[in-house]
DNA sequence: CATAAATTGGACAATATTGTCCAAATAACC
DNA sequence: GGTTATTTGGACAATATTGTCCAATTTATG
């Protein structure tokens, strides 16, 4: 359903909202924690911090920390990385999806859609932070 | 959220029970109204006819043709094209989706689980042929 | 100032998905 | 029986996603 690079994203942000009391919290710790590779990781917190949802600084006791974590919800990270939304158009793939020019199914799936959206965009970081685990 | 090629085989077996009392539909026809490229659509008839959903005769008259449309469910198309079922596994890809080791998205993430599901297994495919348009 | 520890960014590699091409087999029809 | 219309299956090509490697840069610290 999401692709890698949100799965990681998502772990990540998780994984620094946790540890957000202590400072700069380098990659090697957090593809460490949420079990990724960490080059790849590199790639995705690269975006994450062009989406202004990581801070990151170089150099000895560099590393990521999150910046506000009750306003990053799940489908920002998700636009963040994949650049769309997963909720978004035809579930068939016509170019539009709309009631006025609907598919087979459109009448059906908008129902889904917007359990999705409220998913994808009332779940923040932080109200994740305290449950569950998050590796193997 | 879906493949394209589980886009592909959705029309085509819409646009299959559109037409079924005319017998064998061939492919050139099938593509052309779905707007889906031919030699790949061939392919996941392919996948079709040996999951049971379609039977198909070669040669001239040739085609194909939906069997069991009452029985065909969104869900079996999809893990008769990929393999999986779009709401298996956990969303944050942690080997098992389970209450005892869920991740910090499991308990929000079933329920959503399973409006998908009642979404993909509740829906077939001859309750579609009467709506909606499936052509650019 | 030198060294160590870290991010950044570019180039590359591996794999998966999507898509194309073509020869072979088969069935209908004249 | 030859021609035409079709599926089938294999090999291949293009693109997207996932993943790796490495050099350059930056910062802290002794
Ligand atoms: S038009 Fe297809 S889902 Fe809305
Ligand atoms: S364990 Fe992650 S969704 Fe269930």
């Amino acid at each position: 359903m999401l692709s890698k690079a949100c799965q990681y994203a998502i772990k990540s942000l998780i994984y620094l909202a946790k540890h957000n009391d202590r400072a700069y919290i380098p990659l090697s710790e957090i593809s460490k924690n949420i079990n990724s590779p960490e080059a790849f990781t590199s790639k995705i917190l690269q975006k994450l911090v062009s989406a202004k949802m990581v801070i990151s600084t170089k150099g000895s006791r560099g590393g990521f920390q999150i910046i506000n974590h009750e306003k990053i919800l799940l489908g920002d990270i998700v636009e963040a990385i994949d650049g769309s939304n997963l909720s978004e158009g035809c579930f068939l793939g016509l170019p539009e999806c709309s009631c006025q020019n609907p598919c087979p199914v459109h009448f059906k799936y908008v129902e889904l859609k917007n359990k999705l959206n409220t998913f994808l965009f009332q779940i923040s970081i932080d109200e994740l932070v305290d449950i569950g685990s998050m590796v193997i």
